[in-house]
DNA sequence: TATGAATGAGCATTCATTCAT
DNA sequence: TATGAATGAATGCTCATTCAT
């Protein structure tokens, strides 16, 4: 009875890319509904057919995407494959990943990592999951054991949250030697050994 | 017309204090004229005595403090002092006097990195400050020569700022022991030496 | 496309009485469509196959209510049973029959008697109706002469309107019984005679 | 700091006329904010500098309404002035007052006692009122003992109600012999007592 | 230096109604 | 007989800003 059908889905679908974009571009604030629906080519009203308030499809947008990268990380817990890879290769796959998922959509990513409250409580959350990993490294000897490894995380999901905005997304450099780089930095130092 | 009493520049400060609280808790757009002048207990015209418009006062809340942060990085040239230190200590010198700049003033700080389009500027500015130092050090033959100094000076600006939200302006932690922390990270990486 | 099958008529009288309830409760204007074919277990679009307009589905429940009130009340002509009972009985069951009929649908009583421009219209042919029934008796002698009977005719129905939503519709009181003390009033009054 | 000034005073009070003269026109639905300020000759938003809302300015006008019909009625409770009158004449007084309070404003009376839900209430206040009253008297042994006061003081309400409509307000009837004649009627009843 | 009064421009939302199927 | 999809036309309300004083 209040089934939508095939066209009802795509004027829906249509009407979420075209918020992500304009939410994107313009926040929260500055993007106006009447713009949305133009851009699709329906009429404000039927806006309202699909989403009940422009709070409605900001909070979706939000939420999918923080659901999709939660089970993304997730997902990459070292302890699955301790053994097949070595250290370094390892880590730069998973790094790899949250590249390649945030370069997927940029839209979302900007909005997801937004000034919206919900996005500290994300970054807590990656962060929380790689203190974990690290931490089970630290005991298993790789890691010195002095480090405090919830600033590690912390700082980690820092620089690829800042690296994916200003040189994944744009294009600027490739995913799997920036992942290197990064994974060979927080391993190595900079320090000259020489020294 | 322009000559300030005292009473009127305290009028001024006085609104400045008041939006530089309401943009850093609401941000831009949700931050009203009308919220701000009642905190100081004036009314809407009077507002325009002072500012010119919303943004104006916005603007001169970020530029005020972008334009401090700047000269405070510049004035933290490495080369300056380069031998009266060793170089951990100079580091952590550097990153601590940021955090205290950054602790001293949390409305102006959230303000200046919020999602204004100069806030990418900012940061890219300190950045660039950052790297030179840095390449300058790699020169001396203190950091390895193959690691790519605009990454890292990325990665650390990123850093640096992600701690001080989340743990400097909080107060969470100790700036002089996180700052250490850091650098330590940055130049010894994370490898456990024995292995 | 006008034949209507036994499945039409049954949705209609549900969308009938399902906007007999809503605009009861609501209203006119507070009464939605949306609501009235949710309840019914319809569509919008299937609204508008039984009915033209809102306005259309309004008047139409209105004035089946009014022209069976009026129906009733013309049938209770005194004049046609003068003799066959005393007075008090007689009025008394006239009083009585048309507060059964208002308490038999209170929905529609209700919207009948709204703020619906027509409600005074029904409200006047009632009372000329009672008018002329009293007017009769009174020349016959039953009453005094210097009664004008135009008020008291608006008196009565005003009382029994009232009486109808506060007694006779929430079931407090018993229909008998408050139409013989009614007519006891209006016949008696309310001084003491011994006095 | 926020106290107004004449002028603002006089808007306001030209916006609740207004108001009030559109309220009991079209009823509050049919109301619209738009043609009460430009009754008056002033904007949208400078309504919502005097109310804070539709609802507002509504509740506003009804519940002073309210206020200052209850503070009529229970200014003139019988017991106060029992002797100095006769008993009809002491009646009567009363209920001219209540029509001239009636009549005074218009509006105000038919948005008071419209179907908001206040109205039933306010009547339901004004008939404890009546009824005190006149169980006192009853007491007295002016009125039969056996009569229901709560029944006759519903009567009375209604039909001073219904009467203000259609004959004080439209300026029908004198208000003086409107009065006495209602209080014959309720107290001589119509039997014609030589029967 | 400050304010009472007012406004232009805009935006989210609602609802009865229609059209193609 | 019914529905999925869409819309025209409003309307309440907000906010930065101005003007006269």
């Amino acid at each position: 009875m209040n089934e939508r059908g095939l066209k009802g889905l795509e004027s829906r679908m249509r009407l979420l890319e075209a918020a992500a974009a304009e939410f994107a571009r313009n926040g929260f604030h500055e993007t106006k509904i009447s713009t949305i629906v133009k851009k699709v080519g329906l009429t404000q009203p039927s806006f309202y057919i699909y989403f009940s308030s422009k709070e409605a499809i900001f909070e979706e947008l939000i939420s999918e995407f923080h659901s999709n990268l939660k089970k993304l990380i997730e997902s990459k817990r070292l302890e699955d494959n301790l053994e097949h890879m070595d250290l370094s290769n390892r880590l730069a796959e998973i790094v790899e990943n949250v590249f390649l998922f945030l370069k997927k959509d940029p839209n979302l990513t900007r909005i997801g990592f937004s000034l919206n409250p919900k996005a500290d409580d994300l970054i807590a959350d990656l962060t929380i999951i790689l203190k974990n990993n690290l931490t089970t490294e630290q005991q298993f000897g790789y890691f010195r054991p002095e480090i405090d490894m919830e600033i590690v995380a912390k700082c980690i999901s820092a620089v690829i949250l800042h690296l994916s905005f200003i040189y994944v997304i744009p294009g600027i450099k490739d995913t799997k030697s920036l992942s290197l780089q990064l994974v060979d930095l927080f391993l190595q130092g900079m320090l000259n050994e020489n020294d």
